[in-house]
DNA sequence: AATTGCATTAACAATTTGATAATACCTTTA
DNA sequence: TAAAGGTATTATCAAATTGTTAATGCAATT
C-alpha cells in the first residue's frame, strides 16, 4: 500500500489529513516541522509527501529542495499546502519541484481528488517510462532519448540499461543481473555482462553505470 | 487520463469547474487570462480547453482563434463560456471553431454531460480513422490514403497496419501482433509476419515500420 | 473453367546481435 | 614494487533474427 507523510505545525490539519488519508488505505506518518519530516522522510521512504509551507524552522519549501537532492526522493510526489492569500509560494514550489499544491483551507475531498489523480498518473507512467531529465527510457517504445537524440540500443543493452535505472543508486550484483537478463538457464561468461556494460556506456554519451569492484553495477546520473 | 485547460478570470469559476472534472478523473489545469491560456495550452496540450468568452486582455474567442491556427489544436475539443446576456457570443464562437458553449452561471451537471458527450463523440470518429497528415487510415472503408492517393492494401496488410498504427511509437511483439490478427487458434510460420511488412513497406512509399530486432515492429513517421 | 489476387511457406541472403577469448588496464595488498 | 584480483577494451566468430524472392495452394470472381 501507498506510503504518505505529512508534515504541518498545526495538530488538527495532521488530523484530518491522516484521517482522511488512512480511511482511503494509505499507510501515513506525520512530522510537525520541517527538520522532521526530513528525517521521517529518510526512514519511511513515503510515495508521497505533503508539506505545509509555513513551518517553523523549516519550511516546505526548504524540506522539497534538500530531499529533491537526494536520489531516493527525485521521484517522490509532493504537494505543498498553502494559506489562501500567499501567491508567491506556488509559484516557487513549482518550480522547486513540487508536484501539486493544495489551498488552505482544506478541502479533504478536494485534497483526495488530488492525490489519487497523482498516483493514477505515475502507475501510468511508472509502467513505460523511467525519466531522468534529459534521459527518457520507455518500455514500451524499446526507445532510449538523451538529449532530445534517440538512441538505438540492442536487445539486451536495453534490458541492462533499464533493469540498472529501475532502481537508480541500487546496486546489482553480477549475479542479479545475470537472473533477471539471462534467467538461470543460460550460463554466460563471466565478461559478458562487461561487454554490454561497455557498449552502453559507448553509446550513450553520459556517464550513467557506476562500476562498484568486486560487487557489481550500479545507475546514478 | 483526458486532460482538460480551464481559462477565467475568476477563481471561483476555475475551483468549481476544476473540482467537478478531477471528480470524474481528468487531469486539470488552469489560467486566470487569455495569454497565460495559450502558454499552458502549447505545454500541456490538453484534450479539452473550457475558455470564458470575457477575459481581460485577450478573450475567449481571440484564444480561440489563435490556438486553432496551430496544427496541434486543430481538433482539440473547445467549449466557451457565457455570460447569459451574452447572444452574439455564442454565434461568433462556434463560426470560429468551438465545439460547444456553455451560459453561465454553470450548472456542473450540464457541463459535465457537456464535456462526456464532446468526448464520446470524438471517441467514435477516432475509432475509424488514424491520420497521420499525409497518411490517413479509415478502418471504416478499409482504405488507405497516402499524399492524396489511395493504397490499395490487402486484408491481412491493412490489419496490421493498422494495429500498428493504431498505437505510433508503441513496439508490438511479434507474437502480440499474431494474437491480435491471428488470433490464438492459427498458427503461421515464423516468416509470415515479415512478408506482409515487407508488403507494406513496399506499397507504401514511406519509412513508417520499424523493425526492432528481437523484440517486434513499431509504426512511427 | 480460367483468371485473378491473397495468404502462406520455403529457401536463401543479409544483417544484427551476443558471447568469448585475448589482452590491456587499474587498484589493492603483501 | 610485484603479484593478485578485478574490470575495460577490442576483435572475432557463432548464432539469432529478419529481409527478400519466388513458388504453392486456395478462394473468390469472371
Amino acid at each position: 500500500m501507498k506510503k504518505v507523510l505529512i508534515a504541518d505545525d498545526e495538530q488538527d490539519i495532521l488530523d484530518i489529513l491522516q484521517f482522511n488519508l488512512e480511511a482511503e488505505g494509505f499507510t501515513v506518518e506525520t512530522a510537525n516541522n520541517g527538520v522532521l519530516a526530513i528525517e521521517k522522510a529518510k526512514s519511511f521512504l513515503p510515495d508521497l509527501i505533503i508539506l505545509d509551507v509555513m513551518m517553523p524552522g523549516k519550511t516546505g519549501i526548504e524540506v522539497c529542495s534538500v530531499l529533491r537532492l537526494l536520489p531516493n526522493f527525485k521521484s517522490t510526489l509532493i504537494i505543498f499546502l498553502t494559506a489562501m492569500s500567499d501567491d508567491t509560494a506556488e509559484v516557487k514550489g513549482l518550480e522547486i519541484g513540487a508536484d501539486d499544491y493544495l489551498k488552505k483551507p482544506i478541502r479533504p475531498k478536494v485534497l483526495m481528488s488530488k492525490v489519487n489523480s497523482l498516483f493514477r498518473r505515475i502507475s501510468k507512467e511508472v509502467d513505460h517510462n523511467i525519466n531522468f531529465g534529459e534521459l527518457i527510457i520507455n518500455r514500451e517504445n524499446f526507445s532510449v532519448r538523451y538529449k532530445n537524440e534517440d538512441i538505438s540500443l540492442a536487445r539486451k543493452e536495453f534490458e541492462l540499461l533499464s533493469l540498472l535505472a529501475s532502481k537508480p543508486s541500487k546496486v546489482f550484483l553480477r549475479n542479479e543481473i545475470l537472473n533477471q537478463i539471462w534467467g538461470t538457464e543460460v550460463i554466460v561468461g563471466d565478461r559478458t555482462i562487461d561487454v554490454h556494460i561497455r557498449k552502453i556506456r559507448q553509446k550513450l554519451d553520459l556517464d550513467c553505470i557506476k562500476t562498484v569492484k568486486g560487487v557489481g553495477y550500479k545507475f546514478e546520473l
